[in-house]
DNA sequence: CTGAAAGCGCTTACAG
DNA sequence: CTGAAAGCGCTTACAG
């Protein structure tokens, strides 16, 4: 490949003129500027990005750490986060984490091998030493998006859920359920127990206890979802209502339901933590929580790139609304509310 | 950061001592070897990849550009070839193509700049410039995945899905639809030809047309086969069936129909390429074309891994298969086949 | 077994 | 407006 001294040649110049045309350094006399621009066409040189940034000591790359790329949640989020970065002039590199905390470690530890320029992560577990490490040195900026650690001085940018939970318990509630349980996400991240607590609270709202047997424990993956709610199903009271405090685990909890020959809502009412376009044509369509993804992650890339360039950054709380189907029973009307753009969503 | 320097004169030896620790060669004292690896730990030194990029010549980093990040099967195949490169040391960096070519071409151009050691791409179009001009010069390694362009010296990673085409042309027949429509992507594509190309044909052997008004131009986005699916209904004799020749344009299908209040399989049969774990609990469960997804990734990554370190690399043709469900019609036993693996699919 | 030195491809203060 | 030179953080032939 072509390299500046192969420009600079070319057009008889030296490289710092190559560079500081290539750079539209203003300093440049017209004509040097035709002449090198000339060199580089007829080269078909691309300069090296790899050079520039070990000169500059910036990539414009960005690390995005996520906890699962299989979960429609997080691809939709990393994809927001690259139209983002790339209308701020960055790349993006994204490592999944598959809810392990070792790998997580891998990504965290390559993208700062490759010097990225900042980190946007959805922590997997509560302490992982490389992020925990990061965060405190502070030599590469970091914030967190959807999940977070608590106790580290990091932005957050995420979800608040509590308002829709409640809403779900209402809902739950009016259409005359009482047992009803949850599938947990790992204790250690924010989102698993936040969503737990919420629902628990709202719970006690309406005088509902939620007992240890109505709490499984899950890891937010479709495996989980499963076996959970086999545990549920197995039980000598087992549970009205199952909410599945992310959509894959709704998948499983679907999976294992079907393969029991039982059937939502008649059998088992079924709700998701996350919304997604199949969940309007799963059999029945299912209720669930919609977050704002999209502003989700290009909140997190502002907020990143803010921390990058030296401006301050400022955590950000959205908020995210129910979406009521039919998977727990049937409403008056039957339809789907506090949904205007369904139609949008699920034909991106 | 801390860098080799910093290491070199808190161990007391030059930098070279210390890259050659790092690298493991043979040639260094014992003693010496813990002194360094002792500097290393305190100093939590970690060797800068972009400068050893620049001097080797290799970023032991891959790139993958996608057409479509939101579509499950690409992000499945996106991880497993994430897998596979992790498990051969190199890191993926993936650009999503969104299906418009402009965007494709700023991915491959961004990942030449970084210089990525090999390059992995499922082209968007039949003829995007810097693909044809990377596959010509050679100067970075290329793999087609999916997807490819006739006519280039590039090795292929692909599923056939021809058999599979007729088998559901064959299931679509027995259960007595003659009016058959299919939902193209775009011409350019391979996979957006020969899955039209492949339907036509087996049409064909039972004696049925396939009239232009029933061939719809889709893009592979759920949006188009929404819009395709709408002209389709609306035409004086509307199709009893309809292949989708993806997962999302299917999903375009079912929000159309939706809204329009018909159903699946009595209304209009439907039927797609690509499965998903969500077909299985679809109104109804859709029967698809299932590529093997993961294997398909695996062999792409080892293919662009021979080439770069300098192996021949040969093509791979994997086959896909049919997985009956109930989106065409009731069969004979009204249950799922050619599908064993179900479960572990969707649990994963 | 170890070190001094060159060099990868850039950018940028410093001179002129 | 332009060039010579230093230097980013490594690796690696070459000496010793």
């Amino acid at each position: 490949m072509a390299s500046i001294k192969d420009v600079a040649s070319r057009a008889g110049v030296s490289v710092a003129t190559v560079s500081r045309v290539l750079n539209e350094h203003p300093a440049v006399r017209p004509e040097t500027r035709t002449r090198v621009l000339a060199a580089v066409a007829s080269l078909g040189y691309r300069p090296n990005a790899v050079a520039r940034s070990l000169r500059t000591d910036q990539t414009r790359a960005l690390g995005l750490v996520i906890s699962d790329v299989l979960n429609p949640f997080f691809t939709e989020l990393a994809r927001s986060v690259e139209d983002e970065a790339r209308a701020l002039g960055y790349s993006v590199v994204i490592g999944n984490a598959d809810e392990q905390p070792a790998l997580q470690d891998h990504h965290v530890r390559t993208l700062i091998d490759r010097r990225i320029d900042g980190l946007l992560v959805s922590p997997t577990d509560g302490g992982s030493p490389m992020i925990t490490e990061t965060a405190r040195e502070g030599g590469t900026p970091m914030v967190f998006v959807d999940r977070w650690i608590p106790g580290l001085d990091v932005p957050v940018v995420r979800t608040d859920g509590t308002a829709a939970v409640r809403d779900l318990v209402a809902h739950l509630h009016a259409l005359g359920h009482r047992r009803i349980a949850v599938i947990a996400g790992p204790a250690a991240t924010t989102t698993g127990s936040e969503r737990v607590e919420a629902f628990r609270q709202a719970l006690g709202e309406y005088g509902l206890p939620l007992p240890r047997e109505y709490v499984g424990q899950g890891d937010f993956q479709a495996a989980s979802g499963r076996r959970v709610t086999a545990g549920f199903l197995d039980l000598a009271r087992p549970p009205e209502a199952i909410f599945a405090t992310d959509n894959l685990m709704a998948l499983g909890a679907m999976d294992e339901i079907r393969a029991r020959g039982l059937r939502v809502p008649d059998d088992v009412a079924l709700a998701a933590f996350d919304d997604i376009p199949w969940f309007l044509h799963t059999a029945p369509p299912v209720t669930a929580i919609a977050q704002p993804t999209g502003e989700l992650g290009r909140a997190a890339v502002r907020a990143l790139v803010d921390r990058i360039e030296g401006r301050t950054a400022h955590s950000v709380t959205l908020t995210a609304r129910l979406v009521v189907r039919r998977s727990c029973g049937e409403t008056g009307d039957g339809g789907e509310t506090g949904h205007t753009d369904e139609t949008e969503r699920s034909s991106r």
